[in-house]
RNA sequence: GGAGGCGUCGCCUAGUCCGGUCUAUGGCGCCCGCCUGCUAAGCGGGUUUGGGGCUACAACCCCAUCGAGGGUUCAAAUCCCUCCGCCUCCGCCA
């Protein structure tokens, strides 16, 4: 949630921003009608309120008389107040609503518009030429007997599979590679509940537009979650942290579940695009002024990952209005796929300043008053496609795969994926 | 899943039976000051969080906050209901 203060000072940076991310900027002069409609109500309730608690302090001492005569009096004024106090709730409720409807202002940073108006930040590697044809991570994976995706159908439906075999293995390799690399960095390494209560989705903003993306358990208050930043946002909610603690970094280990609702006919095949695959997720709370530094090392921290599998890739700094609700600025690290003949998202990292923290009540003490902290997320890896990638890009003729060298102590030295068959 | 116990402003704790003098007690820790060759001790003061008013975003005043949400009442930490969490025992289980 943005800071009310900015909005009370400085409507039309609100609406400026607004506007950058292709939404209308109407929702400022409500939340702005708001936020003066609850101020008053506040002021009547609590000015009534002093009067009762005031009137009820006679009460307890006065005898007789005087006492059934303010009786009568405080009798008159409770239901006043109970009246005045639901509606200074309703006036919350509606400026709550009004303010939390409203996106983080995108950085100057980012390119306006939407999808399609991402800036190319930097080319790294080459995609590379083959002088054979390159199968698709599909058939490579059924030959190597890595991926599963008839009896994934079988057995959960599309856009499900089974890691078998060297599939099994190179998972537990790129997760344990990415821990090392993140310990090694300084990160403490965190398994998270893959189930979060309503408040830790709503809190990082799942809760929104992007509702439909996500599975809900029914009969219970219980979501899944597509990331472990909610959990992990989460982690630290109505806690004051030390301000020398700061910051604060975790990878953290999940898997992620997405209904990729509106996305039918896109990437049907393979394991691009899934209902569930696992994730190392690099998650920081820093300050807000220390935040865009700390962004820039959480893609330093990405990009040294993808090197390391010897990829080719591409970082985009994400348009305004694809941002989603939470980031101030996203960079994207798009991976080439040979056999697409196009750069896919493989990683991506968000800075989302103090939204998040503000809506989940994580603070540090400050000398004038307690100050929300920032938080940034970064994907070391998202299994599946980093597979793909992998697969596709050093692939040989015979469909075997060359093991970037980074990677084979985590595969007991392997050089080489050979097919089963 | 069953039975019982518990949840108070960083930590511990008084208060809850019997509603008003609770503006929530005391200790520890922490902060400021005093005292003091130094340290320790001692003395005095301060120390939840969120919001509103007024403002310099200070000081000050007010409202809410005793796990959460409802209810009863002129008045709730205290009485009633629902929920959540923790602990102990039993059952079940990876």
């Amino acid at each position: 949630m943005i800071d009310a203060r900015l909005l009370r000072d400085d409507p039309d940076r609100i609406r400026a921003a607004q506007v950058k991310r292709g939404l209308s900027p109407d929702v400022v002069d409500r939340a702005l009608a708001a936020d003066e409609a609850r101020r008053s109500a506040i002021a009547t309730y609590e000015s009534r309120r002093a009067e009762q608690k005031s009137l009820g302090k006679q009460v307890a001492q006065a005898q007789g008389e005087e006492k059934t005569a303010l009786l009568a009096r405080t009798k008159a004024l409770s239901a006043e107040v109970k009246e005045l106090e639901a509606a200074q709730g309703a006036a919350e409720t509606e400026w709550d609503e009004a303010l939390r409807s409203i996106p983080n202002p995108a950085a100057d940073e980012s390119p306006a518009g939407g999808e399609d108006d991402f800036v190319v930040l930097e080319h790294v590697g080459t995609p590379r030429e083959f002088d054979f044809e390159p199968r698709d991570h599909i058939e490579l994976g059924r030959m190597l007997g890595a991926i599963d995706l008839e009896r994934g159908a079988k057995v959960s439906g599309s856009r499900f599979y089974f890691l078998t075999g060297i599939g099994a293995q190179l998972e537990l390799a790129l997760v344990n590679m990415a821990m090392d690399q993140a310990r090694n960095a300084g990160f403490t390494q965190v398994i998270a509940p893959s189930l979060v209560k309503p408040r830790a989705m709503e809190g990082t903003g799942f809760l929104g537009q992007a509702a439909d993306d996500v599975y809900r358990i029914e009969g219970e208050d219980l979501y899944l979650v597509g990331t472990s930043e909610v959990p992990m946002a989460a982690y630290h909610s109505d806690e004051i942290l030390d301000a020398g603690a700061l910051p604060l970094r975790y990878s953290a280990f999940s898997p992620c579940f997405r209904k990729e609702a509106g996305s039918h006919g896109k990437d049907t095949k393979g394991i691009i695009r899934v209902h569930w695959f696992d994730k190392v997720e690099m998650f920081v709370l820093t300050t807000v002024e220390e935040s865009y530094a700390e962004h820039q090392r959480l893609l330093a921290w990405e990009k040294e990952f993808l090197d390391k599998l010897e990829l080719a890739y591409r970082v985009i700094d994400v348009a305004a209005g694809d941002l989603g609700l939470s980031a101030q600025r996203k960079f994207d690290c798009e991976a080439w796929i040979p056999t697409q003949g196009k750069y896919r998202e493989l990683t991506s990292t968000s800075n989302c300043t103090d939204f998040q923290s503000r809506r989940l009540d994580i603070r540090t003490r400050g000398e004038s008053g307690n100050t929300p902290v920032a938080t940034l997320n970064g994907t070391l890896t998202a299994i599946t496609r980093t597979i793909v990638a992998i697969l596709e890009t050093h692939q040989q003729a015979d469909g075997s795969v060359r093991v970037p060298e980074a990677l084979r102590p985590y595969l007991g030295g392997l050089e080489v994926l050979k097919p089963v068959s």
